[in-house]
DNA sequence: CTGTTAGCGCATTCAA
DNA sequence: TTGAATGCGCTAACAG
């Protein structure tokens, strides 16, 4: 990685170092319109690039921002990464990546390695669990954000605050209102269903996972209805399609003939996630079952891709791409502008989107 | 971004930095068991994090990998990145990501900027274009790219080399037989169906989608079926979506009637992604046509999170994740252990999928 | 085996 | 305005 340095070309333009640096960077001060040239040229002709490492030690900032994801092939994290990675071009920033697997001590880890590069913020995007198992490595991790906030970083998590992080500055949170805009979908399905559902849950302890299914509860419960079985499962595809296998022998077992309806009657799905509803409507399919005539379901963040998917989900819309950039920019350094940095929860705005797949057929 | 530095904890050791250095890093050389220990409590009590730019810095080397995809969110460059993101982790190096929507002006700008922060490496996903207007630009990359390598850094290519770019050493090419693949599926196509061939094609000039052209083409030939007709689009799915309106406009007027078929039996359609084949279809569907009945239709890569789709849609499987693993393993540092580093085009294999949407019918 | 010295490439004080 | 000096945090030669 031998490139040619600013010295060489100082030397080259007949200028000392100071000057070309305040020429070829954005300095306060204004070089001799007439050195500058020659300096440009200079720097031209030897293919400068300037040493952002050694930029970033004199600076003591590094134009880095780091994204933690569980997994950057899931549409829903993959959504995310566009939103940060377009606010991060606009900053003039990169984005340095890492992925977990949802794992909180790996979550440390990519803090940890964010904190060595001196990333000057960090966006996690992943859901936080509160499991117990991961209760050590939660702790871990929010010492570790606190730190890194303490030494002036800027963290901005989607979702949930990290369980213990408290760090008094440079911590924001984009709020998602998973709960809510679940309670919203419940409602509005049990306006045109009436019969019994089940939510597809992800592990227990997840957070996302368990506002939905609280949320969905909740709204079920508005809507006069009782609460709805929960059946535990993965958080992805495969978690949806073993669950589906299990309503769908349960749907041609006869139904659960509650509530006075005829056995046999169907069953309305709620899965946490898109993906899980693709896996559980791809298990109900397999087992000869159709949708809705047989199940109703609905999903969770309408995912793009997924939008050709028929019969079209029912699902709640989540603006992934904004979350993304909301969150970057509140990592972003304060406005010099002198408008105060607002650090208050950042609120977004989702949108039950009712389709074919909780259509009531008769 | 002040955090302690190792001068600091060497000091609360009581040992010289350089001492500091080497128990807290791996160097080469051994520091006494007993003094090891103090200096990796006094990090410990500082919260030490190294300073990887300093590292960097000193080193001439940051463990930094670049990645340049066309879009993060688009299924088929996530695939790849994780793979990236994989290899990267098993060389303990992280991954700078940049996205240029496929200009190569900006493929150009983001080189320039993993140089700036010495990346060790450098992935190039995205697709390589050859159209005129883009021929200044590509120059640039191909130069761009040439210093790169030549200040010794590591290139990696998946598809086609860069054009114009010709580095004598660290440029690799992990070689994707789109053209082979797009043959087979042709062939295999052709064996099921004796009607009319259409293609779907992106913007003339695009390498992968050209290859992919070129290759059914030959396909076709090769089961004695002249050339198909292509259709221009863009390469994502709207671009799917507009040529999918287009064919079912003809396909509703009554078919070609070509090769003495009855008019309005149908097309086999190609398309050259499969998320324009979903756009597609998508568009097929919307004018009231069914798939297989009245089109079969096919596309390219598999993209995982579309296999639920039905009708489940014919298409050639590609290891996108292990594409993203070689490239990145292609660009790790010379094995230590005397074993000549591969300069050969790394080879992919691919699977033609016949699935539902293409099912003969009769 | 440990400590000392000297940069890595750049930004930024300070004088001039 | 420009140039000379200093330090960012660390590693790698040296010397002890």
């Amino acid at each position: 990685m031998a490139a040619s340095t600013l010295t060489e070309v100082a030397r080259l333009a007949g200028v000392s170092p100071a000057t070309a640096s305040r020429v070829l960077n954005g300095s306060a001060r204004k070089p001799g319109k007439d050195i500058a040239e020659r300096v440009r040229q200079a720097a031209d002709s030897l293919g400068y690039i300037p040493n952002a490492q050694a930029q970033g030690l004199a600076k003591s900032s590094s134009g880095l921002i780091g994204l933690i994801v569980h997994d950057i092939a899931d549409p829903y994290f993959a959504a995310i990464a566009r939103g940060v990675q377009e606010a991060a071009r606009e900053q003039r920033r990169m984005v340095l990546l890492a992925t977990t697997d949802g794992a909180p001590g790996e979550e440390k880890e990519a803090v940890a390695a964010f904190a060595a590069r001196r990333a000057d913020s960090i966006v996690i995007a992943g859901s936080r669990s509160s499991r117990a198992e991961d209760g050590d490595q939660n702790a871990e991790l929010a010492a570790e954000l606190d730190r890194y906030c303490r030494n002036g970083g800027q963290v901005a998590v989607v979702g949930h605050p990290v369980v213990g992080a408290a760090a008094p500055e440079g911590y924001h949170v984009v709020s998602v209102p998973n709960q809510e805009l679940a309670a919203d979908l419940a409602v509005e399905l049990a306006a045109g269903w009436d019969g019994d559902f089940v939510i597809i849950g992800g592990p227990e302890g997840l957070f996302t996972s368990d506002d939905r299914i609280r949320g969905f509860q909740e709204g079920l419960s508005r809507a006069g209805r009782g609460p709805a079985e929960v059946l535990r499962s993965s958080f992805n595809r495969s978690g949806g399609y073993d669950a589906g296998i299990k309503l769908a022998a349960r749907i041609k077992a006869g139904g659960t003939g509650e509530r006075g309806r005829p056995a046999g009657t169907g069953l309305g799905i709620f899965a946490v996630n898109d993906v899980m509803a693709i896996g559980a409507a791809a298990a109900l399919r397999a087992e000869g079952l159709r949708i809705p005539r047989d199940a109703r379901i609905a999903g969770f963040d309408d995912i793009e891709t997924l939008r050709d998917f028929r019969p079209a989900l029912s699902t709640v819309s989540l603006p992934l791409e904004e979350i993304g950039r909301l969150a970057t920019r509140a990592t972003a350094p304060p406005a010099a502008d002198g408008d105060e940095q607002d650090y208050a929860p950042l609120p977004v705005a989702g949108k039950v989107m009712l389709r074919r797949s909780t259509e009531t057929a008769d």
